[in-house]
DNA sequence: CGAGTTTGCGAACGTTGTTCTCGAACTATA
DNA sequence: TATAGTTCGAGAACAACGTTCGCAAACTCG
């Protein structure tokens, strides 16, 4: 039907028969089931039992399951708390930062989304916007490239700590062995570094680091 | 049946029947679908009728789609070219960098799967090592991170610049709504600054400069 | 009270990943 | 050369998925 984004369009008509749930009913049913199963269960099926509806009820909301993925990933930038700025950039931005990755790790299901999927709604929408009141003076460009870097980059960072929550034993099966096969010495020697290490716990400074210098290494401001 | 990553099941049986084709041959079919059609098009379906078989006979090679996807992944490692380090970290990896941006740019679908697909075989390896052979000298953790956001801050560029060459309207669609209503100033005045800014080109010689960055950023070398 | 419009949703379609099954093709052993 | 053991190829089938269709039900408006 219509190809615009479902923000463009209204939620509820104003005549006929008044629709049951609402947008935001359909985006916290849809949370639920990704909190719960996993993205993958993110299903027109899974999403409308949650509902107790059947899955065709759900084409009244949106016009496709990638609709639902947009609102979920949409809804979770209402959980920033956009304190007003202290005046460093740095600063605030890894306040910004260390929000997402706590945002990200409540909702294990996001890094995935946000990495793939570039989605702009209303949620979104206020925290560019926050970010662009923080980097007041810069130019465009640049404010731009620091609120797509700090997703990337915290979205890695929250996929790291995911991954080693849950042992992601898969792609580590093959590290494993070539460290143990001694085919390559600096990987060997890396892993004997890395399991004397506590990997957690000092990645979240190291977050706050990176975004410190991301900032530094931006265009002198203009202000 | 094994959960092991498919780089470390044996190829071949030694006895019985011998196989028609090879792991090889199926992930070129799969790179050849993925480049024509994006990374949708890869289905078991697509891939067998890409080698002229049946959907079932996959399945002596792989375990599955996921088993593909990794393959496909793998593979895409192979066309960086390792040259000897020159001595200079942050230009070594900048280098880097750039080819991973050009593979990236050659395989559309990659940015996509690399983000989100924690792979890890023969050929992504090698590339580890050799970032660790750049990297000689640091700290391994500092070593580790910097090759998890050399990927993840060049598949966001990549991203960027596919995206912006399919104009992708979708998200930007509300974007552009919320810049005309005015309800969002300094979102206004971003887009009037984009608008009249090259946008692309000079990324290449940013993409340099933060990777410099993400080196000057490093604890202090140990030899 | 109709006329017009919108919602709810059972049923169905096409496509997907995957498993079952079994005949065919090979190696190894004798 | 025969026989046993193993592996491969692939047609058929299944479950689950996203999505569409059609119509009864529920509402607003004149």
């Amino acid at each position: 039907m219509t190809d615009e984004p479902i923000w463009l369009r209204p939620e509820r008509a104003a005549t006929g028969r008044p629709a049951e749930r609402s947008r935001a009913e359909i985006t916290a049913a849809a949370l639920a089931v990704a909190d719960r199963g996993g993205p993958d269960a993110v299903s027109m099926r899974g999403v409308a039992e949650e509902l107790g509806t059947g899955p065709a009820s759900l084409y009244r909301y949106v016009t496709g399951r990638d609709d639902l993925l947009d609102l979920m990933v949409d809804a979770t930038a209402a959980e920033y708390r956009l304190a007003a700025p202290t005046g460093d950039a740095a600063l605030d931005l890894a306040d910004l930062a260390e929000q997402a990755l706590a945002i990200m790790l409540r909702h294990p299901w996001l890094p995935e989304l946000v990495l793939t999927r570039p989605v702009l709604g209303p949620g979104t929408v206020a925290v560019l916007d926050h970010v662009l009141l923080i980097l007041d003076g810069y130019p465009g460009p640049a404010k731009l490239e620091v609120f797509a870097l700090l997703n990337a980059i915290t979205a890695t960072f929250a996929l790291g700590e995911i991954a080693a929550s849950k042992r992601a034993g898969h792609a580590a099966a093959y590290l494993a062995y070539v460290a143990a096969s001694g085919e390559r010495p600096r990987v060997t020697e890396l892993m004997a570094e890395l399991a004397e290490t506590d990997a957690g716990g000092r990645r979240r400074e190291r977050l706050r680091e990176l975004i410190g210098n991301l900032v530094d290494s931006l265009p002198t401001s203009a202000q």
